[in-house]
DNA sequence: TATTTAATGTGTACAAATGACACGGTTATT
DNA sequence: AATAACCGTGTCATTTGTACACATTAAATA
C-alpha cells in the first residue's frame, strides 16, 4: 500500500506518548448545532478531529495545531473542557483494524496501540468560513446535526455530549454569537442560535430587549430578503464591548 | 542513603509515562477555606498531594488512590476540574534537586525527568475527620488558609487558584455543605462556609429562609454552647434530598 | 396602488427572586 | 433581672423573569 505524506511524516518519538487531543468543533447551520466529524481514510469509521502533542509543545497549542492539520481550520483559541482517562475508552480490536487499514506496523503500531488519555477541546465556528482541507488521514468531512450523529469511534460520542453540556453551562462566558454567526446577522438568527444551545424557546420581545440593552450590537443598513415582508435589520458585534462583557458573563438563563 | 518503602516500591513501568494527578483538598476551619499541602521529605518544598496513574487504572480512580497513598485520606469521589499541559509547568532544575534529595537515579530518574501533563482533581472534606498518614514521600502535612499559601512547587499555586475558581463557579452543583461540615452544624456555620466560597457576605435572614425552604435540612435538639446567649439549633442534611437537589443545582448566587 | 406578510419596537401585567432591614421571641449566662 | 446572641419571620422596595399584546414599518406582490 502506498504511503502518503501523513504516514511517512509520523514519527512517534516527537510526541508525548499516551496523550491525545480531540476537538469538538461546533457550528450553527439551518437553525441547528452541527459537529464536524471526519471519516477515516479508506474506512467507514467516523471520528472527531484529533491528534497528539509534541514533546516541546503546550497542550493548548497542540489543540490548535491538530485541528489545523486534520481539517485546515485555523483557530486562534480553543477551550479545554474535560480529560477522558478511562482505561477502556478505546475499543482495542477496533483500533487494531484501523491501524491495519492504514498500513501501520512496527514501532509506530506499538506506539499507537498503547493506552491513550485524551483531552477534549471545543471551539465555536462559522461553518461557511471553514474550508475543510484534510491532511490525508480522512477522506471525508461532514457537519452533522447533534441529533443525527452516527456512532463515532472510541468514546467520541461521549466526548461530544460532554462538550455540548459544557457549552450549555458556559453559554454566558463563551463567545457564542461572535464565533458562530457571520459578521452581520439578524437578531432572529442570534435568538435561534441561543435557543438551539439552551434547548428551549425564548420569547422574542424579551430576547430583543435584553440583547439590545447589553449594548454590544451595532445596527447596520437593512437586510434585503426575498420575502414579502419588512426586511430585518442586520447587526454585528461591538467586539471590544462583547469581550469585556464575556468576562463577567452575559446573563442568559440556560 | 537508606531507601524507604516508597522508593523501593516505585516501578515506573507500572505507570503511564508523562501523566500525573494533583489533588486540591479543600476544607473549612476557623471560618476560612484551607488547602492540604505536603512538605516533601527532607526538603523545604511544599506540594499538593499528587502521583501517577497505573497503566490499567482509570484516571478517576487514580485520583482517589493517589490521595489515599500520599495522605491516608480515603474519599469515594473526586471531581476533575482541569488538565495542565504547558511545557514549562515544571521548573526543571527545581525538579532535579528534588529527585536528588530523594536519592533517585538511573531509569527512575529519567522517567521522572520527562515532561508531565497533570490533571487536577478536587475534593471537599471535613478537616477534623482527616487523619493524615504519609506514605513517606512527605514528612509534614498542613492545612493552610488560601490567603496564606506559601509558594508551592511547579505550577501548584495556579492549580489551587483554578480549583478555587471552579469551586466558586460550581458551588450550586457540589456537595459543599455535606462534605465540609460535621454531621451536625448550625445554620450560621453553613452560611459562613458559603460566604467563604462566594467571597462575599450574605444576609442572615435571607440565607436562613432560602436554605430552610430547600427542605434539605433536618433540625435536631438544641446546641449547648458556652456562650451567654440563646443556643443555636443544630441541623444535619437529608442526604437523599440533598443529592437530588444537587443535580439540578442549588440556586445560590456566587 | 392596495394588500399581505413578517419584522420591529414597545407596553403591560403578573409572578418570582433579590436585597436590605426590622421586630419580637428565646434561652443560657451573668 | 439584665444581657447577649440566636431564631424565626415580616416587610417592602427593587429587579428580573415570563407571557402576551398591539401598533408601526417596510418589502414583495397581486
Amino acid at each position: 500500500m502506498k504511503k502518503n505524506n501523513a504516514e511517512v511524516a509520523f514519527d512517534p518519538d516527537l510526541y508525548i506518548p499516551g496523550q491525545s487531543i480531540d476537538c469538538v468543533i461546533i457550528g450553527f447551520e439551518n437553525n441547528e448545532l452541527k459537529i464536524l466529524i471526519l471519516k477515516l481514510r479508506a474506512q467507514n469509521n467516523w471520528v472527531l478531529p484529533g491528534g497528539f502533542i509534541y514533546k516541546d509543545e503546550n497542550m493548548d497549542h497542540a489543540a490548535i495545531r491538530v485541528l489545523k492539520e486534520r481539517t485546515g481550520i485555523n483557530l486562534p483559541f480553543m477551550e479545554q473542557f474535560k480529560t477522558f482517562g478511562d482505561v477502556d475508552r478505546r475499543n482495542h480490536s477496533q483500533s487494531l483494524s484501523i491501524y491495519e487499514s492504514f498500513g501501520i506496523e512496527g514501532p509506530v503500531l506499538n506506539w499507537l496501540k498503547q493506552r491513550f488519555i485524551t483531552t477534549g477541546y471545543l471551539s465555536l465556528v462559522e461553518i461557511d468560513q471553514c474550508v475543510i482541507q484534510s491532511d490525508g488521514s480522512s477522506d471525508e468531512a461532514r457537519w452533522v446535526p447533534l441529533d443525527k450523529l452516527p456512532d463515532l469511534l472510541f468514546d467520541h460520542n461521549q466526548i461530544v455530549a460532554t462538550a455540548i453540556d459544557y457549552l450549555k453551562n458556559q453559554i454566558n462566558y463563551l463567545p457564542v454569537g461572535i464565533n458562530m454567526l457571520p459578521k452581520k446577522f439578524t437578531i432572529k438568527k442570534l435568538q435561534q442560535l441561543y435557543e438551539s444551545i439552551a434547548q428551549r424557546p425564548l420569547d422574542r420581545g424579551n430576547f430583543q430587549r435584553k440583547i439590545l440593552k447589553l449594548g454590544i450590537l451595532v445596527r447596520h443598513e437593512k437586510h434585503l430578503t426575498g420575502g414579502a415582508h419588512k426586511a430585518p435589520y442586520l447587526y454585528s458585534f461591538d467586539q471590544e464591548k462583547y469581550g469585556k462583557l464575556l468576562k463577567e458573563g452575559i446573563g442568559f438563563n440556560s
